[in-house]
This record gives structure tokens, sequence and C-alpha cells, in this order.
DNA sequence: CCAGATTAGTTGATGCGTCAACCTTGACGT
DNA sequence: ACGTCAAGGTTGACGCATCAACTAATCTGG
């Protein structure tokens, strides 16, 4: 009772092999029209939703599901690269918080038009509302899933 | 007209929630399981498709869809964990073979019991036999969206 | 108020993925 | 033949992701 039945097998694959090109067309477009990374442009829009630009790290990390550790690379990369700058935080001195820069600012706008136009482009200009309902409902029914089974 | 309507932003934020956390889990559990990478277990299993567990390395490549570069050092860090070796092609003395070792057969097996309990387990059993088949045909779609305008 | 446990964040090591540059060998037109 | 070009593959550099180990500040129970 452990074997994938056919159907099953090739909907894992076709997924598979979608899952693979689709983000490997909307990081290059990404980086093509802005010089940005998805995990960049990830950060770039999370911090730029907050008021003043400004977020907690922590606050970031639950926001984006990430590891602390990724969050700190990513964050060491992109102030290198004069995106964000991190300063103090005061409510807690071990924490700290993260601005944009004007250019991070300028490069999350742009690249969010960017972004959702190729989004528009590759999926939802592709699938009928009820194949987009249904792609929402299948993966808010994977994501239960697996809430379930790991927490 | 760039922008994207409320229910598609919607499908977006939980199909990319969804990749996201179903990736992490199912490389989990294959590395806790076998200790193997995903990377790893793609090769593998390609490789053990083959007859004599040997193919040449061009077909692995146009197989999985892999730039030359990924694959190459894929089948080094492979190659110095005694999972697979490489050896010369007769055909075209540029190209270079790949064979299963003992162990990366075994592995090849041992994985694909675990990883396919775990798609089942987390996707298959979750959905609809008329949910699965909706998946694959969005994926099918999306697929031939991209290969239309890249390429 | 203090000692031990938690929590926020950093760091270093390592594997994965891409790009560009490179080397060698085969293909092809003339 | 031969010169040019394309193709198979490797390499090095760099960014991304995870794990484990660490530092420093906060919380908590007594």
């Amino acid at each position: 009772m452990a074997d994938l039945t056919d159907p099953q097998a090739v909907a894992w694959a076709s997924y598979q092999r979608m899952r693979a090109r689709l983000s490997g067309v909307l990081g290059r477009e990404l980086a093509a029209a802005t010089g940005l990374s998805e995990a960049d442009f990830e950060v770039l829009v999370a911090v730029h939703e907050r008021p003043d630009d400004t977020v907690r790290s922590l606050a970031l990390r639950c926001g984006l599901e990430w590891e602390k550790s990724r969050l700190s690379h990513q964050l060491r990369r992109m102030e290198q690269r004069g995106l964000i700058i991190r300063e103090a935080c005061e409510e807690d001195s071990r924490g700290s918080a993260v601005r944009l820069t004007a250019r991070g600012r300028e490069l999350a706008c742009e690249a969010r038009k960017h972004y959702d136009a190729a989004v528009k482009r590759y999926v939802m200009d592709s699938l009928t509302p009820e194949q987009i309902a249904a792609l929402a409902e299948i993966s808010g029914i994977l994501l239960d899933r697996i809430e379930v089974t790991h927490k």
C-alpha cells in the first residue's frame, strides 16, 4: 500500500516539473529586470509593507517563516549592497531592526511591478478562475496537513 | 491591467507558502531517512532507471533538465561520497558516463520508498482524485505556457 | 536579587544552483 | 584536409539555505 498510483505519479511529476520551471523563469526575469533575487525581493516587500519601512528582525522572520540564520545571512548581504540598514532595537537590546534605504524602497516598488506582471502573465492569464480557486484550495489543504503533522 | 486581483493574490500566496513548506518537509524527511538531498535522489533514481545502472551524462542532463554545470558539480560531490563513479564514454570522447556504485543502488531503492511514502502521506492522502487531477492539469497548462514563451 | 534557562541574533562550515570562462573534441563547409 | 564553429564537460566564484555552535541579553523561580 505504499506505492503511488499511476495518476498520482503523473500528477506529482507534472507538479515538480512545473514548480522547477516556474521558479526558474520568475527568478530569472526578476534578476534581469531589477538585479534582485527572490530572497531579496521577499525581504524588501515585507519591510516595505511596514510603517516607516522599518521592522524588527524578529517580526520579519516570523512573517517570512524563515530560519533565523537564513535571515541573518540574507540581511548581511543586503546591507552590503545598500538595500537596507540594520539599527538597534530599543524594546529589546538583543534584537535589531531593519530599515529600507532609499534605493531599497525604490527597488521594492519596481520589483513588485515586474514580479506581479510576470505572475499574471505566466500563471493567472493561463488559468480559469475555477482553476485559480482550485490551486488555492489545494494549497490550503496541503498546508493544513503539514501544519497538523509538524506542530 | 498590471495588478493581481484579490483572489489571484491569495491563490499565489497560498501556493508559494505550500511550495516552500512542502519542499522543506520532504527534503528533511529524505535527509533524515537516507542522508540524501533531493538533488542526490533525483540523480540516483534517474540513473537507476537505466539498464546496467549507467547513463551518459548528456542523457542524464536532458532527462533531468539540468544545467550542465549543475550536473557536473552534483556528480563530483556524489562521486566523492561514493554514490556513483564516472567513466569515459566510448561513443564520444568528450562525453562521460555515470554508473551507480553498490551503495548508490541500495540508497536509490531505499530513498524511493521513503520519498514516495512521504508524497503519498503529505499530498495524495490529503486530496481527492479530482483535486489530484486538477493539480496535474494546472501544472500541465503552466508548463505549456512556459515552454511556448521560452522556446 | 541571583542562578539557570530561554530567546535574539551572529558566525562558520558545507551543500546546492547559476553564471561565465575555459578546454577538448567532434562536425561541417569549402 | 583544414579552419571554424558548436557541443560536452569542468572549474571557480558567488549567492542562497541549513545546521550547529556561539554570544549576549532577558525572563523566571526561589
